[in-house]
RNA sequence: GUGGGUGUAGCUCAAUGGUAGAGCAUUGGACUGUGGCUCCAAGGGCUGAGGGUUCGAACCCCUUCACCCACCCCA
């Protein structure tokens, strides 16, 4: 093949139909945003890369490889956002909308990037619609956030999710925890994969996720980050299951569940597909209580979660795709001139119309009419012309009736029904 | 960043060193102004790219690019 331009490695066109799915995840979820009454916000896709170095933590693969960074032409360091997170709490304080009212519910949808190399549910542009709570401390945030996170992936009928959930503690209860942890591996390494050898300095939680299934009978008798929370975030824990408890909202506690971000705090959750392949997190999210602050905010308690909408893509079946109303058929330039000036009237009543352009034979265009999936055709050809009349014709049954242009809506909307 | 797999028609795939094929799709015809079903026919390829071995390479070797899957990590 001729040298041509190609898309960049991990950036995808997303074509019809595939789109519908994208399109139907997207309406899905704002219906949803909008039931429980949360605000878009539009953030650009350009950072200060700092923003996400700060919030994101310097020790995680984010920061350190997968971050699309570079110094633009007045020497500013910027980066393509990695997440949505950090860039709210960013405009959140920009516009000092605490001072307005702390509490805020926002939602957003967009695409993010990572440098990573692809495999199945990873690109390098990828797309997450998520929440964020700002200023509400009250566990029952928590449980209307992970309600509307399984709303939204219920009513896109998401195959085998499971909805996983733990509390990860404070900065006050989390220290003595991790102690117990990297005492406890540093008793076993023997046991452990060079990977959690390794882990068991830089990110002590994530030994506990390893998949190994040596490490994970290493692990079995672990501290568990439950058994060591402060007696603030085990009531916050005890309260968020009770709530969930007595709303019937199913999951499943799993004390091996940690997040990858630094910011996260108390609650953690994640909902796994399976069927998706080693990267089966559909969505996930948790508190960060304390990254508002740390981006030079007052203390502001919050929670969201990020939905990858690729992943959910691949586990939902592609909506019904529908065809226009009407393909007009015009065999001459005159009736073409007709055809147009139909279609306008028939899609000011809110039908979608396709006209048939070029030499073509009326069955060459009935075939097309017949490949779109349109309900009707019209044409237009030398009889029509003659009588001043239009053929309209019903794909379904064959239905056929000519009519004048005053009473084509209505023959047209008869024959909706 | 590491490892494995795959690149042949628009799509899914055959052809294991000797003339590049099929199904589906597309276009046209059978049916001169009427779709789907059936039948017939046609168009469509530098076999991802570049180099090498050979009388001869889709096939063997080297390089490179892309895609897929997995690791790392994450939505």
């Amino acid at each position: 093949m001729a040298k041509q331009f190609q898309s960049v490695q991990g950036f995808n066109d997303i074509l019809y139909p595939e789109v519908g799915k994208f399109q139907h995840i997207e309406s899905v979820s704002r219906q949803y945003f909008g039931l429980f009454n949360f605000k878009e916000v539009k953030t650009p896709v350009l950072e200060q890369a700092g923003l996400f170095v700060r919030s994101i933590g310097n020790g995680t693969d984010i920061v350190e490889k997968e971050m699309y960074i570079f110094e633009d032409k007045g020497g500013e360091i910027l980066s393509l956002r990695p997440e949505g997170t950090a860039p709210a709490v960013r405009a959140y304080l920009e516009h000092n909308i605490d001072r307005q009212d702390a509490i805020q519910k926002w939602f957003y949808i967009g695409p993010m990037f990572r440098h990573e190399r692809p495999q199945k549910g990873r690109f390098r542009q990828f797309h997450q619609a998520g929440v964020e709570v700002f200023g509400i401390d009250d566990p029952f945030a928590d449980i209307e956030v992970i309600l509307l996170a399984d709303k939204i992936v219920s009513s896109l009928a998401v195959k085998g999710v499971t909805v996983r959930l733990n509390s990860i503690g404070c900065p006050a209860c989390r220290p003595v925890y991790l102690r117990e942890l990297k005492s406890y591996l540093n008793g076993i390494t023997d046991r452990l994969c060079e990977d959690c050898k390794r882990r068991i300095d830089t990110n002590p939680m994530r030994v506990l996720d390893c998949k190994k299934e040596g490490c994970m009978a290493a692990t079995a008798g672990a501290p568990k980050t439950t058994d060591y929370l402060c007696s603030v975030c085990s009531a916050h824990f005890s309260t968020l299951r009770s709530g969930l408890d007595a709303l019937r909202q199913g999951y499943t506690i799993d004390t091996r569940l940690v997040r990858g971000l630094d910011y996260y705090s108390r609650t953690v959750f994640e909902f796994t597909a399976e069927d998706a392949g080693a990267q089966n997190a559909v969505l996930a999210g948790g508190r960060y209580d304390y990254l508002v602050e740390l981006l030079g905010g007052a203390h502001t308690p919050a929670i969201g979660f990020a939905m990858g909408i690729e992943r959910i893509a691949a586990l939902i079946d592609m909506p019904a795709v529908h065809g226009p109303d009407i393909f007009f058929i015009p065999i001459t330039e005159e009736a073409r001139v007709r055809a147009i000036g139909l279609a306008d009237r028939l899609r000011r009543a809110d039908k979608t119309c396709e006209i048939g352009y070029g030499e073509k034979t009326i069955k060459s265009m009935m075939r097309r009419a017949d490949r779109l999936n349109a309900a009707m055709v019209i044409i237009i050809g030398k009889d029509e012309l003659r009588d001043g009349s239009i053929t309209l014709k019903r794909l379904s049954d064959g239905l056929q009736e000519k009519v004048d242009d005053a009473t084509l809506l209505e023959a047209v909307r008869r024959m909706s029904q």
